[in-house]
Formats: structure tokens, C-alpha cells, sequence
DNA sequence: CGTCTTTGACCCGCGC
DNA sequence: GCGCGGGTCAAAGACG
């Protein structure tokens, strides 16, 4: 299983309490998180001095991960990365699907309806990561349900939804046209189950301390 | 055969 | 009303 796996300080001993560190608030909900001390590095040449990673499973073990932008809390319907504005029009078929009835043929109106409810109250939150690869092991099991291209980005975006029964947690993945080695990666929900396998690696560890921050269970 | 990806079509919100 | 952009659906195909 995570054969390869290499720990580093902030897992050794994970600074939970004081995790993230705020360096600002602004006004639209974006906070602004201090990674400059937790730098997660996934490389094999473990001479860093920052420690790394590898990603649970994963045959590029020469990847180099490494968070570089904020991380940015979404619960608004719109934000912004690196000045990219992105808006949640999302259309929600979705937490009806959680928690009702089995046959799930809401009108599509029916959910257009719902939208600006839910998505006030989605919890969302995006990062970005220096990564050669789109999809990084988070131990959850993504099933990809859609592709998009983007205005004013070449590379297109990519859907996900966790495969998990009863849950709908969803990710959107995207390289920035600007610089295509680094990937944006937004999560939208909470997942109701416990991981699928064990891993450890930089994306999951993300998730926990953004769930923590945010207070969620 | 089950699971996942691909991809065109469709839907919806929004701005004009 | 119309067009655009973003998000989702679902059929078909690929893959192990």
C-alpha cells in the first residue's frame, strides 16, 4: 500500500491548533494561508530539507508537489485565485440525492430552484499545487462526470465526484493557462464516509486541516 | 462484466 | 429574447 511513504515535520508533529496561519482576511472571504513553513514536497531524492511525500501508490515517484499559491475558502459564490474570478454556478442535483429518496429524478428546474440556497451554504474551498499530474491521491475515489473548456484558459477543467454511495463531494481540477504546472484544485462538500485506503499524502492532509479550519466534523 | 473516461448535448444563470 | 459561459447528464467506448 503506501510503500514509499516519507514523512515530513508539519505530519510528525502537525501544528493542528494553530493550522492554517492566517496572514490576512479580506473582505470577500478569501483567506490567505501561510504555507512557507509547511512546504509539502513529494520528490524521491529525500535530501530536501523540507522533507516530502510520495503519493500513496503512485508511480512517479520523481513528482515534486508543492502548494504555491493561497488557499482559498469558498463558501462565498465566488472567488478569486490569483485574481482569476471564479464563480459557483453550481447546479445542484445533489445533497437531495444525499439524503432522499432513491429515484432521483428532480427536474433540472427543480434543482435551479434550490441553487442559490445551497450553494450559499456549500463549503468550498480551492488550493493550487505545482504538480505534473491532475489528479493526486487523496485516498478517495474520484469518478470524473465531465470536461470543460474554460474562457481565457487553454487547458480544460475537469469534474469529479466522489464515487462514494451517498456522498457528493465534488472537485473541479485545472491547470492555470498562465502557468501549466500548476494545478487548481476546488472541493466542494463534505464527504459522509471515512477515506477508502490509507494515505497520507499532501492533498489529504490539506483537506483534514481545511475541514478542521472551517470547523466542519 | 463492472467501473471509469470521453464527449457532445443539454440546462441554467447572467449580461446585454 | 438571445448568446455566452459554466456545470451536468448520459450514451458509448475503453479498460482491467
Amino acid at each position: 500500500m503506501d510503500n514509499q511513504m516519507m514523512f515530513f515535520p508539519f505530519s510528525s508533529s502537525p501544528p493542528l491548533s494553530t493550522f492554517p496561519h492566517h496572514q490576512q482576511q479580506q473582505s470577500n472571504d478569501i483567506v490567505n494561508f501561510d504555507f512557507g513553513s509547511v512546504l509539502l514536497h513529494a520528490n524521491n531524492n529525500s535530501s530536501s530539507s523540507t522533507a516530502g511525500l510520495l503519493p500513496a501508490g503512485s508511480a512517479t515517484s520523481s513528482l515534486q508537489h508543492e502548494i504555491v499559491g493561497e488557499m482559498v475558502n469558498t463558501n462565498v459564490a465566488g472567488f478569486s485565485i490569483n485574481g482569476t474570478t471564479t464563480t459557483s454556478s453550481v447546479r445542484e442535483n445533489s445533497s437531495s440525492q444525499a439524503n432522499s429518496d432513491d429515484n432521483n429524478t428532480v427536474s433540472h428546474k427543480q434543482m435551479g430552484s434550490d441553487l442559490q440556497k445551497k450553494k450559499a451554504k456549500k463549503h468550498r474551498f480551492a488550493f493550487q499545487t505545482r504538480s505534473q499530474v491532475d489528479i493526486l491521491d487523496d485516498g478517495y475515489r474520484w469518478r470524473k462526470y465531465g470536461q470543460k473548456a474554460v474562457k481565457n484558459n487553454q487547458n480544460p477543467r475537469s469534474y469529479y465526484r466522489c464515487t462514494h454511495q451517498g456522498c457528493n463531494v465534488k472537485k473541479q481540477v485545472q491547470r492555470l493557462s498562465k502557468d501549466e504546472s500548476i494545478v487548481v484544485t476546488t472541493y466542494e462538500g463534505m464527504h459522509t464516509h471515512q477515506i477508502n485506503k490509507c494515505t497520507d499524502n499532501f492533498e489529504q492532509i490539506l483537506m483534514n486541516q481545511m475541514q478542521m479550519y472551517n470547523g466542519f466534523n
